[in-house]
DNA sequence: GCATCTCCGACTGCATTGGTAGGATTATCC
DNA sequence: GGATAATCCTACCAATGCAGTCGGAGATGC
């Protein structure tokens, strides 16, 4: 299995946001009633997003989260990065991410100073990852949802 | 991390067996020496490459394992399906693989009867992923490999 | 000041992974 | 036929990481 639980649960929270407005912030309980995840586990995954500017939030009573941008703006590698730490199809790939020039490396380099067998096939994985995560939008996903399942916003607390 | 340690191994050996001829088997003992990797567990591997056929053993002295087809022919799905199990991107992900017509889904739907949000992400991440798997055959990892490295023939035994 | 919230760190049960141990079976060669 | 070299198979084990909990400490609105 490609990804945990933490990817699942913190896209879902975010096609959660997505659905309701972006004007009043939601409070974390009332997303994990409507999700039916654990509340404590929740607000974990919620901070992975919040450092990587993908969520805002206001602190006390009546505070909540709310997306930091339009849906349309948020690609799903900048969510799945931000909540699995990175997304290297084997341990020993160290990947400088997007912006180095050369790519990834596989660390069997630094031992051996040769390419191991399986680099370019890891590669080639790792790429097919990205095109897809990078071509999904966060608004892709809740027109998705919203089209397949009808259900009513949550009410305010 | 996508895969374990199984796929890189197990990949890695098809390789070093792809640079052999196809003639005389090449024994574990030799493969594990030739790439550094533990004997015992390399024999749990290629027993999973064996039952995908994708390996012909001969047992008894000078016996070993050769490819059981060129390695043109050996694409690197089946290679690493027969080696992980599945490759879903998520638990939720239960795959009746290929020749199934409708894909895959997501047991969510089984709870809830909805398609949940993120069905539509793991749907092409998967897909991205298995496109890279089928378009990579051994032959090119090993034409990658012997353009890297310029290492001799194992011994015979 | 009290009820709600977000925030943060420590702790725990469990499953999987990576690897070992030991032996049974099969074949070759002398 | 017996040593030897190999595949085969099952049980076992330690470490890691995941999923989830708990308790509490700061904000903030009413």
């Amino acid at each position: 299995m490609i990804f945990t639980t933490k990817a699942e649960y913190g896209v879902r929270l975010l096609v959660e946001l997505g659905r309701q407005g972006e004007e009043r912030p939601v409070s974390l309980k009332a997303l994990a009633e409507a999700e039916g995840l654990p509340l404590a586990y929740l607000e974990r995954i919620v901070a992975l997003l919040r450092k990587a500017d993908l969520v805002e939030s206001t602190r006390g009573a009546h505070g909540g989260y709310r997306l930091a941008r339009p849906a349309e703006e948020i690609r799903m590698d900048q969510a799945i990065l931000a909540l699995e730490g990175s997304v290297a199809p084997m341990t020993c790939f160290v990947d400088d991410r997007a912006e180095s020039t050369h790519g990834v490396l596989c660390s069997h380099e630094a031992d051996s100073g040769q390419g191991c067998a399986t680099k370019l096939l890891w590669t080639r994985v790792q790429g097919g990852v990205f095109k897809a995560l990078q071509q999904t939008t966060l608004a892709d996903l809740v027109a998705f949802s919203t089209k397949t399942t009808t259900r009513e916003p949550i009410a305010a607390a």
